[in-house]
DNA sequence: CAATAATTTAACCATTCGGTTAAATTATTT
DNA sequence: AAATAATTTAACCGAATGGTTAAATTATTG
């Protein structure tokens, strides 16, 4: 019974995937990937003509997994403050499930930036709407007042950061203890949902004078 | 006069710099350096034997270069707020100066960080004081609980990933509106300042005006 | 001036790597 | 069984790249 997981062309894609989130576009060798998927080179051409066509395929597989579940969320009608939390808690869970994928991305962000673009156009993902809400709930009193696109970036950076810096937080933060290197990961939802709410969130005995 | 700026050496140091930054370990091309330096390939290995120690010696003074402002801060007698508020001061001038490092050094992180953990342990860099010192602002009641090491990360987060992510923030969110990047960064580091210190300051009820 | 160091030129080597090709072999399908 | 598709083997090509070398030239210095 291999119909799907076993095919040539899925252990391809499989070891693909394998050897360029390690490795990234440059790193990555067609002779590796060969090997990974237990195959011969020569075969890897047969399926997948070139390289760049290989990584154009894992580039958008990648990028297709974590892109609807998130959009569901962001384009949702919840309040602001759930909407945060669903989305933290869903990056944050595919980022423990696949954590390579930021240091990946970013390697790729900054050697060549055209393929993301190009993905993000054919996703047409757009951040408007999100900073429309956004100002929405500060217009009402919700939340604090600042500009949308910060508050955005803010959490995001919370979420991905750590995974792309996770050898250097490994090293220097836990001197390599995988154990409390787990917990920390699995905490980091929680702690970025409260870290959020607290940093935005106006209470109400309470007239905040603030200037920026 | 040209002592010192235009000798031979510092020339290739600058484009190497330049090249490595840009392009990364692997990207870099040694010709290119030789030509961004404006001189040849065969000079260029009559100073620096082999690109190996060529980017060694670059990627040690990019971390020497940021480090020492930064650990003065981190080791002062500040009280934690301050102290916080002075390290994102000085860390976001230094990227907003530099903005390429942060994806160089998260290329080489996820490519090979033994290099980086040999500087660490160089600089004799140590978070445990900053991790100790938290905790005492915490158990002292100035600030709400939580594993410092989260905050800490919170923090560097909030610093770093804009300039890493520099190429898709500008594209997805500015639509490539330099004028609005920039300006966006320019605000960085007040934007941080008062998200973390609303995140974690513990207010008496209400009479509170924070300054900065 | 003479000796030494800096720099150029240009060819060359070895290796790596993506990609191709041709032929043979094995598995699948009709 | 015949035809077709999948897979292997193994050699090869061309380009890029890090690195070397030798000889000549220019600049610096003692």
């Amino acid at each position: 019974m291999e119909t799907k997981k076993d095919s040539t062309e899925d252990k391809i894609l499989e070891a693909a995937k394998n050897v360029f989130v390690a490795k990234g576009m440059e790193g990555a060798r067609m002779q590796e990937i060969a090997d990974e998927a237990g195959i011969n080179k020569a075969l890897l051409h047969y399926y997948f003509r070139s390289k760049e066509r290989l990584f154009e395929a894992i580039f958008s597989e990648i990028f297709k997994f974590a892109f609807p579940k998130l959009s569901r969320i962001i384009l949702s009608d919840a309040g602001i403050v759930s909407k945060i939390e669903q989305f933290v808690d869903a990056y944050i869970d595919i980022l423990i499930k696949h954590p390579f994928i930021p240091g990946f991305v970013l390697k790729e962000l900054n050697r060549d930036p055209s393929g993301l673009f190009k993905l993000v156009v054919k996703f047409g993902l757009d951040p408007q709407p999100v900073f429309t809400h956004i100002q929405a709930a500060m217009d009402r009193g919700e939340i604090k007042p600042m500009k949308p696109q910060h508050l955005v970036v803010n959490v995001i950076s919370m979420c991905i950061f750590p995974f792309a810096a996770r050898p250097i937080i490994s090293f220097v933060v836990f001197k390599d203890d995988k154990e409390a290197l787990e917990t920390f990961y699995a905490e980091r939802a929680d702690v970025i949902k409260k870290f959020v709410i607290d940093a935005i969130v106006i209470r109400e005995n309470h007239i905040d004078t603030q200037t920026t």
